[in-house]
This record gives structure tokens, sequence and C-alpha cells, in this order.
DNA sequence: AGGGTTATATACCGCTCGTTATGAAAACCG
DNA sequence: CGGTTTTCATAACGAGCGGTATATAACCCT
């Protein structure tokens, strides 16, 4: 039981900063895949050691998870932000111009972790696949909620669907990060999110 | 300069189907991606060695290339009978149901070829992605140029955008594709496809 | 100063990858 | 039948993979 920088450690100080190294790790994690990505790159890119990065992190799996939560925390909080708009059409507009912006910003990967990392590649990343489709239907269940109580609240109709909403909001923002990593310009999805808002009903 | 089954080969005669060792291979690299499938998974799921793998097909690239083809003749064909719908919306219905209707294919592996090798992995694989890249490009100029006539024929208003339209409906078809293979339900998706055309103005 | 502990650097492990060399087997021709 | 050509099966190649054993270096405590 410890907690965080209490006490100077014991031994030899590490040499290497760790959020630091998390932060490489993520770019490369982002960029590649996580099969794609190497020890050998990681290593690189963290400027550390494997010995160093085994004892820091654990293995590669850990270190994709630690990696993935960092994603999260840093780069997906546009979507609870956006959950907090007063109406449907407000939260769908906050999404889909967030997605944008993330893709907008070109100090980051292209693409997106979750989907990246979401379709199937070995058998070896099965595990790695279900933690990332396990994030996502937290975030899918927050979207339908927040669609529910729009509809209680008469902001949507009663004949609307909360599933289908967020099914539908979520392919935007999956087409959104896919075509953004596909050489989309940033003109040709600003085109594609201006589209969508004008398609979404009761402006 | 030979042509198919012209004369009685020469040599020895293979032992195996060229076409249903394509079709065994296309199924390994559907669910697996590029990188994937390794060798052995698709001389296992051909039913022959490696030695004929190559002789028959050249090398892993060239197999998948072969294999990315008979994926478009056979699997993507919905989407040239799309275009000629008689409208926009005819397009656009027809494209959604298309692409709900590959998912709905238990014999097929579930999400879509394009889609799963687009991501980038391994450096290995850029050649792979930029052919994907590629065929998917020439899909998308072909969606615009018919929304683009529908714009003149006066089916689309002028304001609308048909190079965003495209890249609209292409996400919706990504999307269903992507949710397809994480394990989304065929009615999820049938929600999705349902949300989607109730959005689409002008019924 | 000296023992205990932790991080570092180097080198290596077994394994799988895509690809190919090798030789035997099966068809045709003459 | 021998000669030619093509395919088949086995086994191996070098390279890269994720992960680690080993030994050295740097810190704390007494």
């Amino acid at each position: 039981m410890k907690t965080a920088a209490c006490t100077v450690a014991k031994g030899r100080p590490r040499e290497f900063d760790v959020d630091e190294a998390l932060t490489a790790a993520l770019r490369i994690f982002w960029s590649k895949g996580y099969e794609g990505a190497s020890l050998t790159d990681l290593t690189e890119a963290m400027g550390i050691t494997r010995p160093s990065l085994y004892a820091a992190f654990g293995n590669k799996e850990a270190l994709f998870c630690k990696a993935l939560d960092l994603y999260e925390r840093e780069k997906l909080c546009y979507i609870g932000r956006a959950l907090e708009a007063p109406t449907a059409r407000g939260v769908a507009e906050a999404l889909l111009r967030g997605a944008l912006e993330r893709q907008r910003d070109t100090s980051d990967p292209k693409g997106c972790m979750g989907v990246i990392n979401s379709v199937a590649c070995g058998v070896e990343a099965e595990s790695i696949r279900e933690e990332v489709l396990k994030r996502g239907e937290s975030a899918k269940r927050a979207i339908v909620a927040r669609f529910e109580r729009a509809r209680t609240e008469g902001d949507l109709p009663g004949t609307a669907d909360p599933e289908g909403l967020t099914a539908y909001i979520i392919a935007l923002i999956q087409g959104i990060a896919l075509q953004g990593g596909s050489g989309a310009t940033c003109a040709d999805l600003e085109r594609l999110v201006q589209t969508s808002l004008a398609m979404w009903p009761a402006r």
C-alpha cells in the first residue's frame, strides 16, 4: 500500500518521467495500433529500455491499457461535456464538433484510438479488442441515457428512438475518425459535420 | 499470352481450385485483416501448402489484392446498383440497406474488408492501406457524381453539397460496418438504418 | 563505509513471421 | 520408355517479435 510521491523512493531513482513516457507510448499505439506498435517502436519513442518499460508498466498489454486510460481522460473528455448540453440537438452538435476538433488537432495522430483497435487483428489482441469495446459500450450507454432523458423532458418527440439515435450519432463520429485517418482534409470533415447537422431536425 | 482453360496444361495439374482457394483466403483476410492473417492461417483455410500459394498467387500481398478484387466484385456490388436508383433518397436508402444486408449475412465475416484494412497497422502494410484507400476513393467519386446529377435534375436542392452528402452517407455505411463488427445485433443495426433514413429529408 | 534496494544497460531466449530451396510425384510429349 | 514441365510436400532460412536473465550503477538507511 503506497501512496504516490509519499516518501522518497528507496533504491536508485528512475531517470525518466512515467507520464511523459506514457504520453509517448500513447502516440505510438494511436498511430500504429496495438499489434502494429512493436516494443522497439515503443521503447525508442519513450526513450527507455525494455527492462525499464516492464518494470514501470508490467507488459505491453498493461502499457496499452494505461495509455488507453490517458487517451480517454485527455482526448475523449469532450464526450462527457457534450452530454451536458441543454438539448438533444445541442448534445449531437457538441459530439460532432468535438470529434471534428480531435481530427483538426495537427499535433495528434489522425484517426481514433478506439476505432483503430476495435477492428480484429491477430488472436493475441483479442483481449485488447474486448477492452476497447467495453469502454465504447459504456460511452454508448451514457449517450442513450442522455437521449432518453431528452425524451422525457419533451426535448425529443415520444416517437424518437434513443438507441437508434445513439447508434446514428456514434456512426457519424466513427465516420469522422475513419475518414480523418484516411486522408480526408479538414474541409472535407467540416462539410461532413455541416451536412450531418443539417440533417438533424428541429434547428 | 495464355487464355483461361484454352488447352490442357503441360505439367502436373494442380490439385486445388484457384477460385475456391481465393474465396477461403478472402474470408481469412476479411475476419483477421491483412497483418492479422498469417500464412499458416491462410494455407490452412485454403487447404494448400505454402509453395502452392506462392506459385498460384505470387505472395501474400498479391493474394490480398486478388481477394480484394473478389470482395468488391461479389460483396460490394450493391453500391453500383444503388447508384441506379431514380432519386437521391433512393440511392441513400439503397446504400444503407445494402450495407445492412451485408452485416446481416451470417455466412460472411462481420465488419467491412475495406474498413478493417484502412486503419494503419505496421509499416509493412502501408502499401495495402494505400490500395484499399484508392478503391474507396473511386467509390466515393461515383457517389459524388450521382448526387451532383441529382442536383442538376432538381432532385436535390441547389443548396445541397454533394461532397458533404457523400461523406455523410459513407460515414453511416462505415458506422454500420464498424458497429456490425463490434458485436451490434441486427436489431441494433436496423434501428441505426431506420434512424438514418428518418433523418434524410423529403420522404 | 557498507548492506539493501531499485533502476539501468546489454545481451539473449523461444517463437512466429513471410519467403524459399530442395527433391519427389504426376501429368504431357515424342 | 526417357525427357520436360509443373505441382506437391518437407523443411529450412533470416528477421523480427514479446519478454527476461544477468550484471552494473545509483540511491537510501544504519
